[in-house]
DNA sequence: AAAGATTGACTTCTCAATCTTA
DNA sequence: TAAGATTGAGAAGTCAATCTTT
């Protein structure tokens, strides 16, 4: 992930967790979800996403709307800034994925360690 | 290693980074090392250790003392207390080694995993 | 009272610039 | 000029407190 982090980071482009975020709403009926939601799938702190959703909003990748069903809470919705940055952040993070375990894993030993690194997870 | 981090900050204990630094020096001739050394052996950044070092010398776990040799660095000596907290914080460790890893891998899974993870190192 | 989300105050990280000695 | 190490300024993470709605 460290090494994966720094080619991202050496071709210009923001940390992982910024993607992570975007590919969860590119994913997701109407390209929004709720910042609860979003936790929960990205185990992002809900104090650190308050923060992180400013910076994605300020960028133009997000927009809040507010929620009909319940006033207390919002959606968060992806532009269409925010999904090409998405795709355009895929292209790299794919190279360093097949970069930095791709070539070092055949699809045997890849299989055994997602199986084995499954089994620490609660 | 996230699990891991939360049982220590739970039981009050300080991150990791500290643990790795004071145990480099507990194991090093004379209990010190050079700021250059730690970053090679502990992967913590230049830019970092310097102030995590101003941390565990606010803390008396390492004292800071000149170099003979080379005039432009130093040395990091780790202290009685530092030696008494690394010893502290590694029965905590254990514990929630055995508890994230140890528990859910037999020996023969784990000589697998450590293999496997190995490869993907440079 | 509890859930969703944000905010304030503080700490730590990051990058680039700086200082000293080799 | 390069290596060892620190520093300043700004960004991001952390914890507890807060606000609104359920």
């Amino acid at each position: 992930m460290t090494s994966i982090e720094a080619d991202l980071k050496a071709a210009g482009f923001p940390p992982l967790a910024w993607y992570d975020v975007l590919l969860e709403l590119s994913r997701a009926p109407d390209g929004r979800l709720r910042p609860v939601e979003i936790e929960k799938v990205t185990l992002v702190a809900q104090y650190n996403l308050s923060r992180l959703l400013d910076r994605l909003e300020k960028e133009g990748l997000v927009v809040r709307a507010p929620c009909a069903d319940d006033a207390r809470g919002q959606w968060v919705v992806i532009t269409e800034k925010g999904r090409a940055a998405q795709a355009r952040t895929w292209k790299v993070y794919a190279k360093a994925i097949q970069k930095h375990v791709g070539e070092k894993l055949d699809d045997k030993a890849a299989a055994t360690l997602a199986e084995l690194l499954g089994r620490l997870t609660d």
